[in-house]
DNA sequence: CTTACAGTGAACCATATGGTTCAGTATAAA
DNA sequence: TTTATACTGAACCATATGGTTCACTGTAAG
């Protein structure tokens, strides 16, 4: 209960900032390291670091230090919780869904097509 | 572009905050002073009026002050941005949509319901 | 062994945030 | 006309945020 309203609270932080949205957008395409992170947003390392360690702790990303170098990959959360509360709040607003189908339809039909493309 | 950005950081940000999600979640059942959000909330009536405007700069409130009293009404924006974003980033991180989904068809067979109902 | 590299932590800085109090202004009620 | 209500704005406060520099540790490479 608690923790939900916590857990939305460090969520919505941490996707309130366009580096971390940005950094997040950078490990869909590939993982990187501090480094990587670091030079693509012009940034200090240390700072870097702590944007790293905000989406760590959102659960938005996970990091794994081998040798010297600490590798970041997307997290296992899925943002069911946010997307959900989108949700609520969207039928709060309005009586239909019709827009957010389309977005979903439309995602679902690009990835399907993405999918069968790497498949072939 | 730039707006774009701006946006989501001032969404998000307005969003990271319970006791902001909490008179969204209000506004949800009826519009309401800010008189009645900071008794609600137990807060001055300054400070109810700080996040009141946090949200109305967000797009996600509205207000209309008549006489000496200023009523507050959720929005006219439906969080789809939000949604596209959150929808593209679950696609990144999945490839699948079916929670989602179900998320959907879930809220949506139960607006329907409360229509239908509302409606007899 | 020495040197370079990747990251980390502490300290610092400017600004933002979430809240308050206090002193107004405008409107409604008696 | 007085008084109470509803809000507003400025000033203030403590803490959080987003960033830096600097000194340090651990690991890889020469």
């Amino acid at each position: 209960m608690v923790q939900y309203k916590i857990r939305l609270d460090t969520t919505f932080a941490a996707l309130a900032d366009v580096t971390r949205r940005g950094v997040l957008e950078q490990l869909g395409g590939s993982d990187a390291s501090i480094t990587d992170l670091a030079q693509r947003f012009d940034m200090t390392l240390t700072g870097m670091k702590k944007h790293v360690s905000i989406l760590e702790q959102a659960g938005l990303v996970t990091t794994e230090k081998v040798g010297r170098v600490r590798t970041c990959k997307l997290g296992l959360r899925r943002l069911e919780e946010e997307a959900a509360w989108i949700e609520r709040h969207r039928e709060l607003w309005s009586a239909r869904f019709d827009a957010l189908d389309e977005i979903v339809d439309h995602l679902k039909r690009k990835e399907r097509a993405d999918a069968h493309r790497k498949r072939r």
